[in-house]
Parts: structure tokens; C-alpha cells; sequence
DNA sequence: CGGCGGAACGTAAACGTTTTCATCGAAACT
DNA sequence: AGTTTCGATGAAAACGTTTACGTTCCGCCG
């Protein structure tokens, strides 16, 4: 329809009005009679006149856009990380700019720059970052919000997940419900969300079975390690009755495994997971697990991140942190008292 | 570190030399001595200068971003979606802003219209534009390509999932393993790909057994309505041997009906979905259903963008036609000749 | 030796906004 | 009525680039 695209100019020169008036119409700062107003509106409306964001970036330093730096798109969580992100700057007229798949620190840190400018804040999970990256590789007065991460620092506030508090309180529950052997299967050695979830285990153990032996199989949170590590976990003199695996795929492998040897889950021996996936509630026997409200914590960082925008320092302590909760099926070998949880998400 | 941002100016200042050959040396336009490019180079570095892209759009008229119009960003559909746009995006230097969760025709015009000016080119998918639509809420010449949309205009070309053609040959495979009669169960209403697929259906029943009856019960994609479907089916007076599904969540909600009332998959009743989702490798029986590389769409819809973006027109149809492939696991009672490799190592 | 072409580089205009500042008239005090 | 105050408005600067256009200088050919 319109043949050019039509400039501020245009729109005063329509309206017969200086410059200054329409942009302060169409920012509604006041100081403007109703009557120019109208003349303004009208004009703007009848040339289909759209701002230009780069002109007005350009001037005012905002971008009304943030950037979401994250390892990966694939997988549930981080589709519905990005989806929370997403649903919350929407609602607050931001834009959300994402960058992907970072196969190293060098190539994180071209992400990260190449955003710089582009956006006004940036949320940011990733295992390369510590607070010295940041140092490097950003302006310092960028508000940026961590997620999932180590770094503990006043310029960097971040948001994690109570992985020790839910891997605890799992671990708990399968000694509570009469297990009286609980073994672990880890997740990749570097991983900052595996580390705490054993740490969580550990605590349980000496907790509430102080004199029962830890029983620790190595795996990297993939469904095939899983498998591995419940062979493993047959071969061994004294078996345990229950394993806790650092995340639902892995459990989900090992659950295979012990399906394939004829050992029958959960009455031989109960598995539990961490991350509650779409799959837990697939498999059979439906897999306990610990939930995590992923959406909630991309809501959650995108409102950090606004505060810190609007200058308000990060209020209160820099690092927060999102419960989980245990969700008791059947893997677990618990009585079997909320069978109803197997319903698909209809919505968040 | 840096005290305020550095602007090309201070860039010259430091090189000594003018604004100008800044701009040539970091755009790499030649013209420039070798010596001066160093000057350049260093004086850069010691600034950690970095354009402001802004500014840069403003002059250039160029932003080197790609917006990305999605319904949602939940579910694996277009978390894989978006993961092959954002990968092929990077490969280009091109950044990706996202906008999803459109309730209605007016919520999606916004966020069309307000990606106008931040972005180079779109790619769109969504139940509520049609050329009309863009039209009114785009610049005439801002490149656009259409996923999966019934559109067919020269002025936006369209990447489709080949619906008919998969939906075709799983019903033909269904018939070929024997099974005479092939039920089918419907998406909502006014879905495309629900459509198209129902088309594939029709053809292959009046292609290879036109004799039988068509049995078609509705259902709108989600587990529930399968399971409400596959209930109905069952209370037949004339039960079909095999159901084909418009996609694997209806699928599988077929699938627990028939399991409840104990009806044997696939012996007494084969069944089929559409999609390839994970959850299709982990119910059990495993679930035959048609795979789609949904990245490669992604990839395929951001190659063609670019080429829109460099003023090549469509070269060639202005519609393209996406692939897919039928992948026969145990739900449909095929003889387990042809078990794909491709599976997770977990149950063989 | 004079003019000429071209390479290297600088000056300044342009991009489309926001925002400061000045201007002007009218309303509101004394 | 004179002065002040204030609200509405416009002119112009500024933001940080790219790029068209000059300018300078050098080597080269006639």
C-alpha cells in the first residue's frame, strides 16, 4: 500500500505541526493541545507511519530488546525457558533476541559481543561464563541475569534451581518409603546442576541413613549412560534398592535396563529422576521425579532483569532461588495414591 | 573495564587519522593504506571499540536480523523449528528476535507489526496470516517466507511439510501390512496440516481400497481427544483394523483407550500417528508414525529468506515442498523387518 | 616540465529520531 | 495595567554511523 516508508517529517508536514509535537503525541508526553493531538493522530494514521526503531535506538541508548544466551534451543527445557522469557518481556513490550547453540567459550563470547548494543539487558545460561568472562566480554553497565550458574557475584545476579533441596528431598522420600539402599547416578563431571543434585544426595544419605553405603555410578545425563550405569548397578555384589539418577533421561536408560534384565521396577528396585520431562509420564512404570517450574524461572529472570534495567539494584540478595518439588508416581514404589498426574500439560 | 563507550571518533582520534578511513578499514573496503589499516586495527582494539549498530542501521538500512513469527514456542515442534533457523541464521551473521504465543488475529498483527524496521526479513508461521494480512500489516518490500501456510501468492513464497504425501504412504503402508480397514482420526478443524493430512488419508484409502469404508471420528491434536476418539472407535459396530492419527499426541491418547479396555496394539487394532515426536520411541508398543526434519525446514525457510534478502526473487516455485518419511516401529503391526537404526539404544 | 589520472584520505551531509532551549501568547497575579 | 508565570509550540542540536564528494599528493606520459 504505502509507497515509501513515511518519516517524521512527513507526518508534521501532514498535520502541519513542527516535529517536536508529533513525537511528543506519539509519546504521549503531554504538553500537547487535544486538538494538535488529533491532527498528529490522524496524520500518523493516514501515512501508516511506523517509527524507526534505529533512529530512535540511536538517541535514546534503548533498544527495548533483550537477548537470551543459551547453550541449546533442543529439548524441553530449554524450549520452555525461552517460552516463559519470551511470554513475560511480551507483556512488558519487549522484544527477545536469541543466540544458540555454543559449541565453546570463544564461541559464547562472539555471541555475547556481537548482542552487545543490540539489546538492553541480557539473561544468560551457559557453562562458560564465570564473572570475569563478563568482565571481558561486556559493558559494565549492562544488567545481566544469570541462570543455572556458580557465579556469586554483587555485579551478576542469578537464579538457580534448588537442586540440592529437591535431590534431597527425593532422596529422602525413597529412604522414607522403606528403601533402605539409595545409589546415585551422576551427571557430566562439569556440570553445575549435577554437582548440586549429589550434593543433595549425599545429605540425604547421612541424613536419614547414616550407616548405609554410598553407591555412586558415573553417567552424563544421556539416556544411553543411563542404560550403562544399570547394568552396572546389576553387576554389583550387593545391589541397591533404589537409584536416584541426576536427571530423567538418565533414569529412564537405567529404567531400560533393568526392564531388559527382568528386574521388575519399582517392586526389585525403585528409580526416581530429576527434571520431571513430558517422558516420565510416558514410561512404564510412570517415573518419579522432582519437578521444576522452568517456565517460572524464565519469568522470574526476565523480571530481575527488568528491576536491574530500571536501575533498581538487584533488591534484597543477588541470588535467587526456585524450589522444586517432589512428584511421586510409580517408580518410586510408593502407594500409588495420585494416579491422575499422567495429563498432558494443557497449558503452563 | 572501559570507562564509557568508545565511538569511531575517539577510534580516529586514537589512530589519527579521520573517521572515514575508520569506517573503511573495519568494513574492509579497501582504499586504505596497509599501514593506516594497522593504525586503525590497534587503536580499535585498544578502545574495545565496537560499532553501534544502531547507527549503523540507520545509515544503512539494514539491521541483520531475522524475525521469527511462531503460535508458541512450546512442544518440539518448534523448539526444533527455530533451533534450525537460529543455527542457520548464525552461519550468516544474522541474529534472530523471536515473538510467539499469538491468541488471536489482532495479537498477531502486533507482533508483526512491531518487529517492522528491527528486522530484515520474517519468516512466519502462523494459522492467522494469509496475504491479505501481510498486506496490510508489512512493508511491500520486506522479504517474508511462509511455513507450512495455504497461501499461495507470488509476492510471499511458502515452505511446506509434504502432509498429503506422508499421510498417503502410511495409509498405504497400513493397507499393503494387511490391515483392510484404516480408521482415521482427525486435528481441529481448522488446522491446514490437519487437513491435508485427512486428504492423504482419503487418497490412499480410495487408491488402494476403495471398497472400504472411510471411518473418520474427530479429534483436535491433544492427548485427550485421542484417547476420547479411540474410546469411540472401540464402540464401533464394525471396529477398523488399524487407526492412522493426524499426529503422534492423538495418537498415543488412542492408545492408552485401547490399552484400558484391554485391546492388544497392534495385534487387535494397529495404530499410526504423524509427527515423529520423542515420545513416539518410549510408549509402549513403540509408535509407527511419519518423521519430518523439522530443522531442515527451519534451515530451508532462513536459505530462501536470504535470498529473498539479496534480491534474488524466488528463484524457481514460490512454494517448496518439505519431505517426509514413514517410520514403522511396532504399533502397527509390520513384521520387524526393518527396525531403523536410528532408535536410542534403550529397548531392542 | 606541465598536465593528468588515480590512490589515499578527509570533510561534511545524511539517516530519523528525541530533547533542550527559545519564543510567543495568554492567563494569572499584584 | 504591568509584570510574572506558564503552557504550547517550533528550531536546532545531538546520537554514531556510512558514503558521496573534494582535496592532496604522487607518478606517469606526452
Amino acid at each position: 500500500m504505502t509507497t515509501k516508508k513515511a518519516t517524521i517529517k512527513d507526518v508534521a508536514r501532514e498535520a502541519k505541526v513542527s516535529i517536536a509535537s508529533v513525537s511528543r503525541v506519539l509519546n504521549g508526553l503531554g504538553g500537547v493541545t487535544a486538538d494538535t493531538q488529533d491532527a498528529v493522530r490522524k496524520a500518523a494514521a493516514r501515512l501508516h507511519y511506523v517509527p524507526d526503531s534505529a533512529a530512535r535506538s540511536l538517541i535514546t541508548g534503548r533498544t527495548h530488546t533483550i537477548g537470551a544466551v543459551l547453550p541449546d534451543l533442543y529439548g524441553e527445557f530449554f524450549s520452555e525457558l525461552i517460552r516463559g522469557i519470551d511470554l513475560a518481556a511480551r507483556a512488558r513490550g519487549l522484544h527477545l533476541l536469541v543466540s544458540s547453540s555454543h559449541d565453546g567459550v570463544e564461541d559464547a563470547a562472539a555471541a555475547v559481543r556481537t548482542m552487545r548494543g543490540r539489546v538492553d539487558g541480557m539473561i544468560i545460561l551457559s557453562e562458560f561464563v564465570d564473572g570475569e568472562f563478563l568482565d571481558r566480554n561486556l559493558p559494565s553497565d549492562l544488567p545481566v541475569v544469570l541462570l543455572d550458574s556458580p557465579v556469586d557475584s554483587p555485579r551478576y545476579p542469578s537464579i538457580n534451581i534448588d537442586n540440592i533441596a529437591g535431590a534431597q528431598a527425593m532422596v529422602k522420600h525413597l529412604l522414607d518409603v522403606g528403601h533402605d539402599s539409595v545409589a546415585f547416578i551422576t551427571g557430566p563431571a562439569g556440570n553445575y546442576d549435577a554437582q548440586e543434585r549429589e550434593k543433595g544426595y549425599r545429605a540425604a544419605m547421612s541424613a536419614s541413613a547414616p550407616d548405609a553405603p554410598l553407591q555412586i555410578v558415573t553417567g552424563d545425563f544421556t539416556e544411553e549412560s543411563g542404560y550403562r550405569a544399570g547394568r552396572e548397578l546389576l553387576a554389583l555384589a550387593k545391589r541397591p534398592r533404589a537409584v536416584f539418577a541426576a536427571n530423567d533421561m538418565t533414569a529412564v536408560g537405567c529404567l531400560y535396563a533393568f526392564k531388559e534384565a527382568g528386574v521388575r521396577v519399582p517392586e526389585d528396585i525403585a528409580i526416581a529422576g530429576f527434571d520431571d520431562i513430558l517422558i516420565a509420564r510416558y514410561v512404564t512404570p510412570l517415573l518419579s521425579t522432582v519437578s521444576v517450574s522452568i517456565a517460572d524461572l524464565g519469568k522470574s529472570a526476565l523480571l530481575l532483569l527488568t528491576e536491574l534495567m530500571e536501575g533498581k539494584g538487584p533488591q534484597g540478595a543477588n541470588t535467587r532461588t526456585l524450589r522444586c518439588d517432589v512428584v511421586v508416581r510409580e517408580s518410586c514404589g510408593a502407594h500409588k495414591t495420585n494416579v491422575a498426574t499422567k495429563q498432558p500439560p494443557a497449558l503452563v
